[in-house]
DNA sequence: TGTTATT
């Protein structure tokens, strides 16, 4: 059975493929087969491939009657696969003939005993298998074993690693019984954290085969950058996994809908205390419309909002500086990426422009369906590192504020898994340089509240820290 | 300064 591919047990779970079934052969034509209620569904390993449903049933009917006997065949080639599943109408001859037969006897041909077990699909089989996370990379599968043998009989003990062979930091262990794997929970999960872990140990049931091909889903959407249900309706996936991905997806649109008022209203505010003090060109406050960029205030000439007019403005902001406009600079522009926090209390002209979108509820275009992504750094100059954020933002939020800047491909704050509250800090990635020195310079020293953000770079993996 | 990983 340990032959069978990941397909095909999953197959069996699904009870798809039924091939030579001798559901109501069996028994007269006209009698509708009964079985137990509790009936076992058995697997039967080590068949002769020469061997069908109607060789193998006097085998079996010897401890009692069959229900169901079904070769497993490949679903493409027809091909015997070297196994069967069976099923009793009792419960009790499913007992006597694993009893029986399971690694019993040797079937002509074959060079291994003959399997007789409960099938996978017989809910009890996986329940007691765990996932390990939050292990130590060096921590080896007898650690683990120490670690969970106080809880009972463990069958399985498997370090995940990769193909080099090195820890992924997690594993599955499986215990002889339900309640032996939901004591090791009861008593690990949350507990020590391992050495070099980054957090406290983790101990759960494993995933079942549809959260997996869940996780497998939005993993691969997220690598694909696939952002609407839609591109996915008519991809390789079930449709009950479709359904579910929509209802996931509804989930979280509305959630993300929900949050992202607030904090972004609490900007707003606090922007709007910190420039009551000021007036420059009678442009605070002033909405303007995205969908014209270079639009002015009413009143406004376009010559006095130089960083919006410019034509060469990603979503209405330039990176190019704005005296090039023939305008006074409040300050000077930095290009390099190192920008220094303003000296003075006036807001430059970028975050001035940035602002004024923020006052219109229409500031931002609308972006499609978003499905959380994996984080991904952009290419080179593309990751910007964003430190100081309010502690009420969150992924969305973060995202939101620098949409205007250009295609933002990731955008995540930290968070303390403990507490869930934000470290205030996080990562913002764009898919061209351009955009990212586009918000760096209108964002960097943009003051909220009594904090100003620090926009640079992401220092690469293998800076050194000077400090 | 990209955290948690599911044979």
């Amino acid at each position: 059975y340990r032959y069978l591919t990941e397909r095909e047990r999953g197959r069996e779970r699904e009870g798809e493929t039924r091939v030579g079934a001798m559901n109501g052969l069996s028994l007269g034509q006209n009698t509708i087969p009964m079985k137990d209620h509790d009936a076992i569904k058995l697997f039967i390993g080590q068949i002769p491939r020469n061997l069908e449903e109607k060789d193998l049933k006097p085998l079996f009917e010897e401890f009692g009657k069959i229900y169901e006997l079904t070769v497993l065949k490949d679903r493409f080639t027809g091909m015997h696969k070297g196994c069967a599943f069976l099923t009793y109408c009792a419960r009790e001859s499913a007992l006597k003939a694993q009893s029986a037969l399971h690694e019993q006897k040797t079937l002509p041909g074959m060079n291994r005993p003959i399997q007789v077990k409960p099938a996978d699909s017989e809910g009890r089989g996986e329940d007691r298998k765990l996932f390990v996370g939050m292990l130590g990379k060096q921590q080896s599968e007898d650690d683990v074993r120490r670690l969970f043998e106080s809880f009972g009989q463990i069958e399985e003990c498997t370090i995940l690693r990769g193909p080099d062979g090195a820890s992924k930091g997690c594993a599955f262990v499986k215990f002889s019984s339900h309640a032996e794997a939901q004591a090791a929970i009861n008593t690990l999960h949350g507990g020590q954290t391992m050495p070099g872990a980054s957090s406290s140990l983790v101990v759960k049931f494993a995933d079942t085969d549809k959260e997996r091909t869940l996780r497998r889903m939005h993993q691969m959407a997220g690598q694909l950058g696939i952002f609407s249900p839609m591109t996915i309706q008519f991809g390789a996936y079930g449709a009950y996994t479709h359904a579910q991905m929509m209802q996931q997806q509804a989930a979280l649109m509305a959630a993300t809908q929900g949050s992202y008022l607030n904090p972004m209203a609490a900007i707003a505010a606090a922007q709007m205390q910190h420039m009551a003090a000021f007036n420059v060109n009678g442009l605070v406050a002033a909405p303007m419309t995205p969908s014209s960029g270079t639009s002015t205030p009413p009143g406004i000439s376009a010559a006095a909002v130089p960083s919006i007019a410019t034509p060469l403005g990603v979503n209405g902001f330039s990176a190019l500086p704005p005296q090039s406009n023939g305008q006074p600079a409040s300050e000077p522009i930095y290009t390099n990426g190192i920008h220094p926090y303003p000296g003075k209390e006036e807001p430059t002209p970028l975050q001035l422009a940035y602002f004024n979108r923020l006052l219109s509820k229409h500031s931002f275009p609308q972006q499609p369906a978003i499905i959380p992504q994996q984080q991904r750094e952009g290419p080179e100059g593309c990751n910007l590192f964003i430190y100081h954020l309010p502690q009420e933002f969150g992924d969305a939020e973060l995202m939101q504020m620098f949409l205007p800047f250009g295609n933002v491909i990731s955008a995540k704050v930290f968070v303390d898994r403990a507490t869930n509250q934000s470290k205030c800090f996080g990562f913002v990635s764009f898919d061209n340089p351009s955009s990212a020195q586009a918000a760096i310079q209108a964002m960097n020293g943009f003051q909220i509240g009594m904090k100003r953000l620090k926009v640079q770079l992401k220092r690469p993996k293998d800076a050194n820290r000077p400090y």
